[in-house]
DNA sequence: AGTTGAATTAGTAATTGTTATTGATTTTGA
DNA sequence: TCAAAATCAATAACAATTACTAATTCAACT
């Protein structure tokens, strides 16, 4: 099992370099940033093992942001901002919105459904493009 | 003179499918449904339409769910729920939870951004599927 | 009705992000 | 030490979407 087991070199370095950032980064920037450190390393790795934290608990989709999915390792509930014009996603404070269980509650009953989580996203320009 | 051209047949005919419909469909559900009444009709138009109503604003999508990209033609800002099991996507009513320009202008200001739209997502399953 | 020119289309090819496969290499545990 | 399991790079396969091209449609104006 994964978790028994230690991360392999190239695992770890995956993500370090997914946790080190809040820039909410793709495959293909993950493995950008890896090559010249990592030159052996192949994009599928890359996307191997973005699942396997997806699986594993350690990192979320934020989306599908023109055509590519983006990672974030912070696994925080928090509502993220996503510039329409150069598709920065930045991480809002949690402060200012979190719906409790509460509304869940009130959704499950009122609607007929479960609910598991949520997101919240916002759209508009970043403050270097508007 | 400008053109006064009317929307043509088939692109009246994707447009009539998508908003008779809150299933939020594929383009592929779109030409499906479409096919027995317009032989002729091909994917590509139903791809090339659905862009055309995103771009003129009378339609939206919805994210791309299990891989495909799903529309709406209802442009009242509504929270949407995703079944994690058979991808459904249900409207919820926008009463449970609707931020107002406030909470925009809040975060303009405090984050130094430009708020435009929001989108709010619950997850979990729905009543067939739980 | 005929002409014109732009908008729209079907059909197909190309592109793109992602996943599966393969065969080699390394690691693990006994 | 040795065999099974895990991991890997490289490549092929895949599915959704977009781009391209030549043909057709349609409104505006003769």
């Amino acid at each position: 099992m994964q978790s028994k087991r230690n991360f392999s070199a190239k695992r770890e370095a995956i993500y370090a370099a997914l946790a080190s950032t809040t820039l909410h980064p793709s495959a293909e920037w993950v493995y950008e940033q890896l090559k010249p450190e990592l030159p052996g390393l192949s994009l599928g790795t890359v996307y191997r093992n973005l699942s396997v934290f997806k699986e594993i608990g350690l990192a979320r989709s934020v989306g599908i942001i023109n055509g590519q999915e983006r990672f974030d390792a912070n696994m925080m509930q928090h509502p993220h901002f996503i510039c329409q014009k150069c598709f920065r996603i930045l991480d809002l404070p949690a402060g200012y919105y979190s719906p409790g269980k509460n509304l869940y509650k009130m959704l499950e009953r009122e609607c007929d459904i479960s609910v598991e989580m949520h997101s919240m996203t916002f759209y508009g320009l970043c403050s270097r493009c508007r």
